[in-house]
DNA sequence: ATTTCATGAAACCTTTTGGTTTCGTAATAC
DNA sequence: GTATTACGAAACCAAAAGGTTTCATGAAAT
């Protein structure tokens, strides 16, 4: 499998991978407690798992015998950054306007957020 | 290749179909003006923009001995929508300040742009 | 009518992908 | 100390992906 994969969009083309970061989000978990949800063995589930790891959408943590997995959502930052160059295409605006009003509203005010420390982070370098 | 394929999110796994979806953003395009951007054979280009007609991506339309490619940004719903799923882990403000750094101004471009669009968005409310 | 152009279908090839089973090893439990 | 647990590495395999070349066909141009 893939060993020099760093590509993100890569990484989420696989329904079990998109499955796995579904599963990880909000909590940390071993490679056995995740394969537990597949019909796959845990060999398999953990080759998932590097592959995620190479695209940075998880991170991997040693505790004793267990290996730990975490979700690291800031990877998903390019798909989201590739997607929004469609925006002005998009041309059913109503889900557009939709999606906005219910969902994005908040990311706005974060982004709005990150912007003022982004321009922090600039004028120090 | 894939016959049967019509998960958007493969569609979009390869860079020369994201490079196509990005080409056709406006304009409508045929298979041969398509494949002078790319260093493969024009059939090679077909199979990408018969993967991407199946999962929607894109409508065909043939014009007497051209078939024309056309981006239909609809499809793409999809993934946002699974996206906005980790929006709430994504308060990770660290992680996505991390990775701007890490790209550098061009990712503060885009977000301002985004930024732009959101407001626009919003004003047409 | 003939040639040229635009394209898809088919056959083919190599590499990658997604999975398996087997085995080794380090950490924990007993 | 021995057994058990958690895991990865390796070897292997079938199928899918991504590309090629060749050929057939229909539309347009001459």
């Amino acid at each position: 499998m893939g060993e020099k994969n760093h590509d993100i969009f890569q990484a989420i083309s696989d329904p079990t991978r998109r499955k796995i970061l579904k599963l990880l989000a909000g909590k940390e978990l071993s490679v056995t407690a995740i394969s537990e949800h597949f019909p796959m063995s845990r060999t398999a589930v953990s080759k998932h798992l590097r592959i995620l790891s190479k695209s940075k959408a998880v991170i991997v943590e040693k505790v004793g015998r267990e290996t730990r997995y975490q979700l690291q959502p800031g990877a998903l930052y390019e798909v989201r950054e590739w997607l929004s160059y469609f925006d002005q295409y998009w041309d059913n605006k109503l889900a557009i306007l939709k999606h906005l009003v219910e969902k994005e509203e908040d990311a706005a005010n974060d982004l709005t957020a990150f912007k003022h420390r982004m321009d922090q982070e600039n004028n120090k370098r």
